[in-house]
Order: C-alpha cells, then sequence, then structure tokens
RNA sequence: GCCCGAGUAGCUCAGGGGAUAGAGCAACUGCCUCCUAAGCAGUAGGUCGCAGGUUCGAUUCCUGCCUCGGGCGCCA
C-alpha cells in the first residue's frame, strides 16, 4: 500500500459515491509539480458516460474528498484536473509504513504464480558473445524483480546443446582423432571420464566445421547422420556428446558468474528429446501436424485468416529434428515437469516469427493449456558506434570474456581519472572497478527500453558523472558514508517527521514511488522502468542532501528523522540497483 | 511482395490518452573554510518522420505514406 494507492482508493469512492466508476479515481504523480504532488484526471474521462461537465464532476468529488484528514489541498484546474497535495503528516506516515515493510510498498503476486523464464540460450561448443549480453541482463532483471513481488520463478538457461552444430563436431573430432574410441562402434564402454577435447578445441573446431557445412555438401550430409545417430543414441556419440556439453558448460557457466547471472536450472534442448517421438506423435494421430515435402510440418495459421504464416517444421525430411520441435517439447517440460503456470522467452526480437509459430503449434497441440502463459519477451540488439550489431574488427561477435576484460579495464581507467580510491588496497581497488564496470554495462544496458536496440558506448557507460551505473553507485555509497559517519558521531535515525523542507518532500514523494515504478516493470517486462525510477531517486535525494545538511542540524530529533530517511534511500537505491543486477560496493 | 520493429534536442536515449514533451552528454553561467563537487542551481537547444482519422484532449490509439533495421519451411 503507497501514498499513491491509497489516494486511488479515496477518489475511487467519491466517483462511486456520485454514481460513476470507480476506475475513474485513478490518481497519478503530478506533471505539474507546481501545481500538486498528485493529480486526478478521471472527471474529464467520465464526462461523456455521466452527460455533465467534467467541472462539475470534479466539483462533487473534490467536495467529498475534501474531507480526508490525509489531504492538504484540492483544486481544479483547467478542463477539470484535480491538483492534489497531501498533508506533511500523511507524507511521513507513508513514509514509516513502507520502511516498515519487506516488499516497500510493491503489491504481492499470486503465490500461486510459477514463472518460467528463459534468458540464456548459449550453444555448446560457443563462448558466450555480445548476443546473449542482453538477454542475460534484462533477464536477470526481471527474475530479481518478479521474485521481490513474491512470485515463484524459475529461471532456465535453455542451452542449446542437441541441434545440428553438435553433428558437426562430432564429424570434426572424428576428422582430426579418427582413432578415439568414441568412434569404434564395436566398443561397449565404459568410456572415459576424460574428455578428449577442450572448450579451445570446441572454438577452435566448430567455425571449420561451419565453413566446410556451406561448401561441402558431402560433410553437410555426414553432420546431419552424425546428429540423426546421436539423437537415435549411439552410445560412442552420446558420450563424446556429453564431454562437449560439460566442458562447454564450465565455460559458459564461469562466464554468468563473473556476469552475477544465475540460472535456477540447466536444462537445454537435449533434455526434451525422449519427449519428441511421443510428441510428434500425439500430434500427428490428433491430425495436428502434417506430411509437407518429406517433412512434417504443422500448420498454425487458419485458412481464413489474411496474412498466412509459415508453418513450423517438426519433423525434418532427413528424419532429425528442428528447434522449433525441441522448442515446443520445451513447452510440453514447462507445463509438466517444471509445473509452471506461464513462460518468458527473453530473447532477440529476430526469433518473433519462430514463437509466434511455437506458441501457435503448443496452442493448436494440447501441448500448453489456454491457462498457460506463453510470452516473446522480445530484446533488441547491442550496437556498435555505426549502429549495427557490434562486431570485432574481423566482423565476428565480440566474445564476453573478452568484452568482460574490457569493461575492468575501463572501469580501472575511470577511476584513476578521478583519483578514486586511490589510498585503497590493490585488491579492494580491484573489487570496485569490477563492480563499477558491471554497474556501468547493466545501467547502460537497462537504462534502454528492452525493446529497443542502443549503442554500446563503454566509455560513456563508464563516467561517475551524469545518468550512469557509476554515478548510482555513488549516490548508494555516500549515503552509506554519511550513515558511518553519524554513527561515529554517536547519532541515531529516530521517527521519521512531517517533511518542512521542499526537497525532502520531493524525496518522500520518490521513495513512495518505488512500488509503482517496480510494478510497471513487471506488467510490462521492462526493467528500464526502474533503472530510471533509481536515478530519479538520486537526484532526489542529491537536492535534499544539498539542501539539508544532516549532520549539522541542530535539532535533534529533526536530525534522526532526516538519518532515516537517507537510510530509507539508500535502502530503495540498493534494492532498486539489486532489481537490476546490480551490486554496491561498501565504499568507493 | 508480406509481416514485425523503429523514426522525439547537435549526440545517446526516456516518456503511463492529459496541462508548458523530459534526462544525460556536448555548449554556456553560477555554487566547495560546509556530511564524498562523482554533486547542486541555472541558460540555450523541439513542426515528437509526413498526412489524415478517433477524442473535450494524441508524442501516446487507428489508417495511409516516406525512411531505416529485422524476419519470412527443413541453420539455431
Amino acid at each position: 500500500m503507497t501514498l499513491r494507492s491509497e489516494l486511488v482508493d479515496l477518489f475511487g469512492s467519491a466517483f462511486a459515491e456520485i454514481g460513476l466508476d470507480r476506475s475513474f479515481g485513478d490518481v497519478v504523480p503530478s506533471q505539474r509539480p507546481d501545481l500538486g504532488q498528485f493529480q486526478c484526471n478521471g472527471a474529464m474521462s467520465a464526462a461523456r458516460e455521466a452527460k455533465r461537465a467534467p467541472r462539475d464532476i470534479a466539483a462533487d468529488v473534490v467536495a467529498i474528498v475534501d474531507l480526508d484528514p490525509r489531504v492538504a489541498g484540492l483544486e481544479i484546474a483547467g478542463p477539470g484536473f484535480i491538483n492534489i497535495v497531501v498533508t506533511d503528516q500523511s507524507l511521513a506516515a507513508a513514509t514509516s509504513s513502507l520502511a516498515g515493510d519487506d516488499r516497500l510498498g510493491v503489491t504481492p503476486a499470486d503465490p500461486l504464480d510459477h514463472w518460467i523464464l528463459d534468458y540464456g540460450g548459449p550453444n555448446v561448443a560457443k563462448e558466450l558473445h555480445v548476443g546473449h549480453l542482453r538477454t542475460a541482463i534484462i533477464g536477470e532483471s526481471f527474475k530479481r524483480t518478479l521474485r521481490f513481488s513474491g512470485a515463484r520463478v524459475t529461471g532456465d538457461v535453455h542451452l542449446g546443446d542437441w541441434g545440428v552444430q553438435m553433428g558437426q563436431l562430432l564429424v570434426e573430432v572424428r576428422n582430426e582423432q579418427p582413432d578415439l574410441i568414441y568412434f569404434d562402434e564395436d566398443f561397449e564402454g565404459p568410456y572415459p571420464d576424460e574428455s578428449p577435447v577442450s572448450m579451445d578445441d570446441l572454438q577452435r573446431l566448430y567455425p571449420t566445421s561451419s565453413a566446410k557445412m556451406k561448401s561441402e555438401p558431402a560433410y553437410a550430409a555426414a553432420a546431419r547422420l552424425a546428429t540423426v545417430d546421436l539423437q537415435a543414441g549411439r552410445p560412442g556419440y552420446r558420450a563424446l556428446w556429453q564431454h562437449f556439453r560439460d566442458v562447454s558448460v564450465e565455460a559458459i557457466r564461469g562466464v554468468y558468474d563473473d556476469l552475477d547471472v544465475d540460472f535456477d536450472v540447466w536444462l537445454g534442448e537435449s533434455s526434451v528429446h525422449d519427449r519428441i517421438g511421443p510428441m510428434v506423435e500425439r500430434l500427428e494421430s490428433a491430425g495436428v501436424a502434417e506430411p509437407s515435402d518429406g517433412a512434417i510440418v504443422v500448420h498454425v495459421s487458419g485458412d481464413e485468416e489474411e496474412h498466412q504464416i509459415p508453418p513450423l517444421m517438426l519433423v525434418k525430411s532427413d528424419g532429425g529434428y528442428a528447434y522449433a520441435t525441441t522448442d515446443l517439447a520445451t513447452v510440453e517440460e514447462r507445463v509438466e515437469d517444471l509445473e509452471g503456470t506461464g513462460a518468458i522467452y527473453f530473447v532477440d526480437a529476430r526469433q518473433s516469427l519462430h514463437f509466434e509459430q511455437v506458441f501457435r503449434a503448443a496452442r493448436k497441440g494440447g501441448i500448453a493449456p489456454e491457462s498457460f502463459a506463453l510470452e516473446h519477451a522480445p530484446n533488441g540488439t547491442v550496437n556498435g558506434p555505426d549502429g549495427t550489431p557490434l562486431r570485432t574488427r574481423d566482423g565476428d561477435l565480440p566474445l564476453l570474456r573478452d568484452l568482460l576484460a574490457d569493461i575492468e579495464s575501463i572501469a580501472i581507467a575511470s577511476m584513476d581519472a578521478k583519483g578514486l580510491a586511490s589510498d585503497y588496497s590493490a585488491e579492494e581497488r580491484a573489487q570496485i572497478a569490477w563492480l563499477v564496470g558491471m554497474a556501468a554495462v547493466k545501467f547502460g544496458d537497462l537504462s534502454n527500453h528492452r525493446t529497443s536496440s542502443y549503442v554500446f558506448d563503454l566509455e560513456r557507460f563508464s563516467s561517475f558523472e551524469g545518468k550512469t551505473g557509476p554515478y548510482l553507485l555513488y549516490v548508494a555509497v555516500r549515503i552509506a558514508s554519511l550513515l558511518k559517519k553519524a554513527d561515529e558521531m554517536g547519532l541515531e535515525p529516530g521517527p521519521i517527521l512531517a517533511p518542512a523542507h521542499d526537497a525532502e518532500r520531493a524525496l518522500l514523494l520518490k521513495i513512495s514511488e518505488f512500488a509503482d515504478a517496480v510494478e510497471r516493470a513487471i506488467a510490462l517486462r521492462a526493467p528500464n522502468h526502474v533503472a530510471e525510477y533509481c536515478y530519479e531517486l538520486s537526484g532526489a535525494f542529491n537536492r535534499f542532501y544539498e539542501q539539508c545538511h544532516i549532520l549539522s542540524e541542530s535539532d535533534a530529533s529533526l536530525r534522526a528523522s532526516w538519518l532515516a530517511v537517507a537510510g530509507l534511500t539508500r535502502r530503495v537505491v540498493v534494492t532498486s540497483l539489486d532489481l537490476l543486477g546490480i551490486s554496491v560496493p561498501e565504499r568507493m
């Protein structure tokens, strides 16, 4: 319950009292802070339905609401805006109640909701590259935010570990090491525990193989055959494949750990393999899947639909499964095994058609009941200075591992330029630099809307000035430093008093908006609302800090109140940053 | 050709049917004997791609057009 939602109730009741719909009583933060703290625009919306002049309706509402002790002032302006000022006492009371709430006013989620979030999608044998960055940052943030609201959430990395690229690697390894026991069809095991290939080997073999796939038809055929054999369960292939997966997961997990991106389950395409056969059979016997040009497809457009979309490829003409097949089986896994109530895919916008096909097929085939939400939350790309997806000089997608190294060194340079933490130990400096770099990149990403592509400019993101991650860390650290100093002076926070300064009022109002920002981020699947809010809150605090000198304040109860406000501000800033996946150092 | 997305200040980007469209950077002007100036206050900068429509009210919703990006059955 926030101050705003209290006002929504109050105004909703007032509209109901004069015979109009409660929903007209929506109250929002004022767009004209010079005229009020909140505003209600419902009188204008209600005018048509009520067949009354909007200012008359507003006058009736004001007459009712004016009696409430929380309301200090109401003005009807222009065509029928109601500008609202609340009492300083109610502002203080609302702030205190927020401080006592673990969720800081956020409306609790339905405890029966269980969301499966898909924000990984790395491929075995390929290191994480910049293309995985947005999805990881946005998904991690969304997972934390949803979880903060009390929802049950399971993050799945959904490894790409079962496609033709696996067959390619098998063929490529066989070409290079033909005598390996894994290729001996008479061998009955057990196979060695030690992997014959390292992650570096896979990284080297995969591009080689991809090139041959295009230029050598016989090679491509062999790779597809190996894929089919693997999927059919040939023991040597399975054993070798397990090594591919293990060495890849180790490398992939290391980078996600560095990014502080975490998955609850490490499932993948291969984990649904056993579902595919029965699923295909069921879809065929139900008449949902049909033969087409030697393949088996699911038509996902109705005949009467004006704009047809292509059918989903269920079984390729060579007998192999496409990624739509595994994605479809994964929906089934998420419904049946994970017992989710919905799944959200944080995946590049370029996959939109694919998900449209999969979701339609899942409905058509009865794989996901209507009650199970299926959503693609598309994200934009990370672009270079030229506005096209970021590439290295060689034209490759930069590896996240390399990007992280750049981030760290730029963070250190940025700290050096400011003379920051110059007297700290080398170890602490390195720790701070890492957190600064992470804050820079994550805030740089999350301050943009999920769907927009943005220009990756490390220099700009790493600046300590302006709307950046490092600036937000600074605010959190600055408050911590203030509180520490107060503690050393023997000063304790106390009850929050009615605000007496404009900057203080503005800060309390901004604190109360946290829940709105979080709820908006959840509803829109858009963490940038939390990022934007965190920045606004930081500005509100800095203005307060500038105008209200806390430690030198002589009125002890006022000083104690301000310390409490500062402490709460820090908590909200740190919480907001945590929801963005950003960790704050103790000091800087 | 069809589908999806984008077009807002010099640059990078926010923006929830509402009043005078915002922020950061860059430019310019002030403010540190005072809790971290990594800050604060201010000036300047806009036909919100174009044209219609719906509405009391449109940057926001709808239609058309222009420009750019992406996608469109056996890669994932």
